[in-house]
DNA sequence: ATGTTAATGTAGCCTAGGCTACAAAGCTAG
DNA sequence: CTAGCTTTGTAGCCTAGGCTACATTAACAT
């Protein structure tokens, strides 16, 4: 107890790339599934409004993770994608681990979505060589 | 992938209660160790302005969680020892579990600080009978 | 008893992320 | 080719959670 802080901190530092990491993960895979990222269907699948989307994404912009263009799609920058393929490998093995321990599909698949962005990489590897020991 | 509205959703819905979580948690264990929660202890735990600390303790006394009376110790309502007491219970076990895995003491600990928030009640159970079932 | 320090509170500013209402641009059908 | 949806953009508002600077209150020590 106490003495704390530094946990504390750096729940919160990491807060403010959670955007960052769904907002990639989610433009990488509409591109794939799409053949390209708009800003209607960002919007949609976060349950957002476009509103909130645009200046999310021209935060994301700002900050070098992907690129707009006028009433074009979007495309993620290098930086970009490295994000969203390492945000979602991790969201790949988290949810592999849920189910592995045994929580239904539904449940992790929720679950997983908020617990993502504060996994350390630590912890990540951590999970992938007890799975690779437990099989 | 797409039509993951929900999860992000309740991804962020569950956002307004992790400072709930977070105070009640750590005012609990103020009161259990030093007799008495002070803002001033509040800021130093959390590692943020006192003034932020006000700000959010006035916040969560509307919501029912706690009470405040003008230079005194703060208390927690029943609504607010409930929360610390399930908080602190969801903490304990999902440490216990990354520990269990192998993660070293310094990142789940500081690991566990994010992750808990997110945790449902069902993915709890499951961490639990997990842990029972491979000892 | 009074001066200094510590704790609490206020004013006012900032950013991230939400929203609605409205405006403009672009596609698509008829 | 133009009328009407769809998409994108702008203006302006809100809340949570950060901050500094300053004011006030309470406690403590000499
Ligand atoms: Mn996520
Ligand atoms: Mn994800
Ligand atoms: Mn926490
Ligand atoms: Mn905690």
């Amino acid at each position: 107890m106490m003495n704390n802080t530094k946990n504390f901190d750096k729940s919160r530092e990491q807060n403010s790339l959670e955007s960052a990491e769904d907002y990639t993960e989610l433009i990488y895979d509409l591109i794939s599934l799409k053949g390209e990222a708009r800003v209607v269907d960002i919007a949609a699948s976060l349950g957002i409004s476009h509103v909130t989307a645009i200046r999310t994404i021209s935060r994301l912009e700002k900050k070098g993770f992907l690129i707009t263009k006028s009433r074009s799609p979007i495309t993620l920058t290098k930086k970009g994608t490295s994000l969203a393929l390492f945000s979602k490998n991790r969201h790949q093995t988290l949810l592999k681990f849920l189910l592995f321990i045994g929580v239904p599909k539904q449940v992790a698949e929720k679950d997983v979505e908020g617990m993502e962005h504060h996994v350390s990489k630590t912890t990540l590897k951590t999970i992938e060589s007890y799975m690779g020991q437990h099989t």
